[in-house]
DNA sequence: CTGCTTGCAAAGTGTTTGCAGGCCC
DNA sequence: GGGCCTGCAAACACTTTGCAAGCAG
């Protein structure tokens, strides 16, 4: 998974060093919630960083991990994706890099809920046309695009 | 807006048919439910339609219109966007007319919230990489994109 | 110490479901 | 009439808020 174990280790660090620097106070809730998000691939809800949280420091609420959420998002070390109905996930963000390098566009499936990703690169010309006409700056990762996975196109028709 | 009126009366009457084609039921409340979007142009929540079915038929219920908006979208007779967060606003479709023509895609600034509009065509290099690489068929309506809007990014910088 | 953060509980949204009665066909 | 549709109320999932106590700095 990692090239550089030094590197996992760090981004721990790094997001407090953020958070310091920043004046925000380092807390066992906001480590758990870092922690947690440090740890996964995968993009979390936030019910079910909640459920990871409590498997840390069992005495974190609910709405503590919301608030953190809140928070580290808004310090840029958290982002969050929107899916399709009312889902919303949450993921780690590496501070010093361009954000565009590791992110990837989420195509979720309609019929059967699954997520897959896309090279961020496939937006990259709708962004700049959108952008050019309308002014408008595209955030390609913040949203899920919908459609139909090949799967269920066979399936269905 | 219209250049034939009688399109515009008839939208109703073709989606009534629709419905006892289908052995589906003509109720007021689904009548009200109809109405409602065919009057408007805009995309409604739930919520909005709620409302205003109640001024048409004062004892239809939520669920009512909740139950309602989700036949009517089985059937293809209504669809729905799904904007950030965790609003879905719901609209008319024409069954006769290919989606494609008078669909367009929905930009909606993460900052203040407004909704804009851009051709459907934006999305068509986008539809056709996406299937060809992974057998995804996007379907560009679906979501609207989020980003910051020329007035928000002015502002902010 | 100072006051930002937390835990708790309760309220808020937006949507869904079980059931008995009502109305479309 | 038969059975789908409705109204009602309650449940639901997810998120937010007010308040007093707690802990970081």
């Amino acid at each position: 998974m990692s090239q550089s174990p030094t590197e996992e280790a760090t981004r721990l660090e790094l997001a407090v060093q953020l958070l310091r620097s920043r004046q925000e106070r380092v807390t066992p809730a906001r480590l758990a919630v870092l922690g947690v998000l440090d740890e996964t691939r995968e993009h979390l809800s936030a019910e079910e960083v909640v459920g990871l949280a409590a498997g840390r420091v069992p005495t974190v609420h609910r709405a503590t991990v919301y608030r953190a959420l809140a928070t580290l998002g808004e310090l840029g070390l958290v982002a969050h994706i929107h899916l399709g109905g009312s889902s919303t996930v949450y993921h780690l963000t590496v501070p010093g890099l361009p954000a565009a390098a590791d992110h990837h566009v989420h195509l979720q499936c309609t019929r059967c809920g699954t997520v897959l990703d896309a090279p961020a690169e496939v937006m990259t010309a709708l962004q700049s046309r959108l952008e050019q006409d309308q002014g408008f700056r595209l955030d390609p990762g913040h949203t899920a695009l919908l459609g139909t996975c090949r799967a269920c196109r066979s399936a269905d028709g």
